[in-house]
DNA sequence: TTTCTATATTGCAATATTACGATATAATAA
DNA sequence: TTATTATATCGTAATATTGCAATATAGAAA
């Protein structure tokens, strides 16, 4: 069929599927690094910074948005985006989990 | 138009986005989890745990192994399969970097 | 050998994503 | 008011992903 069965899984399961959804793509990796070195920006600093179209930044944006990844506040004519707090703690919850596994070494099967 | 524009982005933001695409989907997710729950397992137990049919599970096994997130060895009949230490230090990095930065509260735009 | 068991691959239909031109919206400037 | 500037949305074509039935492969057991 094509669909994901999201029924099927936990909420945190689709969750997690969706904010890593969201960072997994190069240009919306290149955001997300470009607003931790400006801390803030405009859309149109994006749009000069990446070799894509306005349209396509914005909504590469849109879906950094949704995720809870970036916030924007209208400052006048433009939005200002930074980096939203709250999409990565989730995110980060999960990876401590794999990491302080892999941590302690008793997964040596392979 | 529709393919993703890998060339113009840097090796390291592809293969993070490689990595992150690999993990974001529930069932990948919930395959990361059993592992780390069990340490590890064979494909069939995963069949199991999962309501998905086996050549699917199996694909997605396949991902998370292209990726380098699992390394699965031959024992005898069947495939064990654990988390790959690698493929998740690099992802480590990316959100160490995103953390440490968040947690340096000067980004107050929004 | 033959059968069974475990996993992978193929082929395909349904759905989702990516990208962008054209256009809409909305605030500012003239 | 009319432009200009910044961003979003629509529509659509190209491509990728998801899921599974059918089938292939390959080791173990009989």
């Amino acid at each position: 069929m094509g669909t994901t069965k999201t029924e099927h899984f936990t909420a945190e399961q689709n969750e997690l599927a969706t904010l890593t959804k969201a960072i997994a793509h190069p240009a919306r990796i290149a955001i997300i690094q470009h607003l931790i070195k400006v801390n803030s920006c405009i859309c149109g600093d994006i749009v000069n910074e990446l070799p894509l179209s306005q349209p396509t930044v914005s909504q590469h944006l849109k879906e950094l948005k949704n995720a809870g990844l970036i916030k924007g506040s209208l400052e006048g004519n433009t939005i200002c985006y930074c980096l939203d707090e709250l999409g990565f703690s989730k995110i980060k919850e999960f990876f401590t989990t794999v990491d302080s596994y892999l941590a302690n070494k008793n997964n040596q099967c392979c």
